[in-house]
DNA sequence: TTTTGTGAATGGATTCACAGCC
DNA sequence: GGCTGTGAATCCATTCACAAAA
């Protein structure tokens, strides 16, 4: 094992790892191969190996690997062995519909905390009894209770910055940001971006290209 | 101009600049050049220089870009002077704040199909008068109107693969994932996935790697 | 003089290929 | 015999540095 420096992409795979692995699982499957895995997941099966040996040796020679237990060791890396706490900020119809998918919390994410800049929604009730307090009051609200782990952004572009910044202000060092701009971010911090219209952009370039291309062959 | 390879992280980035060159247009700025642009965008100039050259000469050597012309010309890269047909499967929680959201409206991503497999939603009216129709009618609807381009899976994991399967059927060739799964894709189409747990999990890693780090200075 | 456009250099990540172990 | 773990080789993307153009 040498941690020195993982590539951000090997995070990403041992996250689709996982759900394959807890997918095996269910279906009883004890042990499975990089090859048997890298099948299933589309990658190369030295990929895989590769991003394992980052974090470890977790396989057995001739053997391969116990599904179980690799799923034990994806999920002390990844740290999802626990409970994340969230705070979710821009309660419209996305803000919503997040807080009501059942994925998250299925996964050990939970919303503890929602705001909003309307005051018709402050102290409506959603999901699991989380209710919505102004956007004014983030800082006491986040203040008295156990600590936020990871902050979500869903209200419009041009809030974002403004909402990115309080949220960092009461020590939350990461955030998933739904808003379709680059976050400025602290030193130490880490925002990761869901950004639907570069996703439709780029589909968008791929049927206009496949359209355009000079068909020689 | 050599198309030659275009590395697809040159798409994603032109959508970046797009927008920032939106933006900029707003503000009155009539010419920026790669260096101005690479300070708002966060990317190193000879980048933004680099996959520009991919398309063309858009520059005056000594000046810089003029917005407005370079705006226009990633318009006709990406294919966004057009309006994209889409059709969402998965009227839940999500589904609706898909259709809801005027993010996608604007800018030239229009739904104009949308599908459930619960029968009580059939016929439910919503934003801009978009129909709800049952999933099995997939087919008859498409068929009896202008083509789509654009499918999007809203629904739960399980139904993922089929639905793509029923929409590469139709004749679609591109879809937006909101499944936590890897669609299987056959040649000539393309998925793009938006995945948030995998965002979470890596939020997740980003934190709990902070903690456990061996910090030795 | 300023800034683009681009070959050359660098830096990362992926894949190959095989030694090492069960 | 079979599959992992890993240095070496390859591939791809980013950055540098400068010639060419306004």
């Amino acid at each position: 094992m040498k941690s020195s420096k993982i590539p951000p992409a090997t995070i990403t795979r041992l996250s689709f790892y996982y759900r394959k692995l807890e997918h095996l699982i269910k279906e009883d499957v004890n042990i499975v191969s990089s090859e048997k895995l890298a099948q299933l997941c589309d990658v190369n099966p030295a990929q895989i190996r590769k991003d394992l040996a980052y974090f470890g040796e977790f396989g057995v020679r001739g053997v391969g690997y116990y599904s179980t237990e690799l799923l034990g060791e994806i999920r002390k890396i990844l740290g999802l062995n626990r409970i994340w706490r969230m705070a979710v900020v821009g309660i419209g119809n996305l803000g919503s519909a997040l807080v009501a998918h059942d994925n998250f919390h299925k996964h050990g994410y939970h919303f503890v905390a929602a705001f909003d800049s309307d005051s018709r929604k402050v102290d409506q009730i959603l999901q699991h009894g989380l209710k919505i307090s102004h956007i004014d009051a983030l800082p006491q609200v986040l203040a008295e209770m156990e600590s936020v782990d990871i902050g979500v952004i869903a209200t419009p572009a041009g809030w974002a910055q403004d909402v990115a910044n309080r949220l960092f202000k009461t020590g939350i060092r990461s955030l998933l940001n739904f808003a379709p701009i680059q976050i400025l971010t602290p030193e130490g911090c880490m925002v990761q971006n869901v950004d639907f219209t570069v996703k439709l952009d780029n589909l968008a370039y791929f049927l206009t290209s496949e359209l355009t291309r000079d068909d020689p062959l």
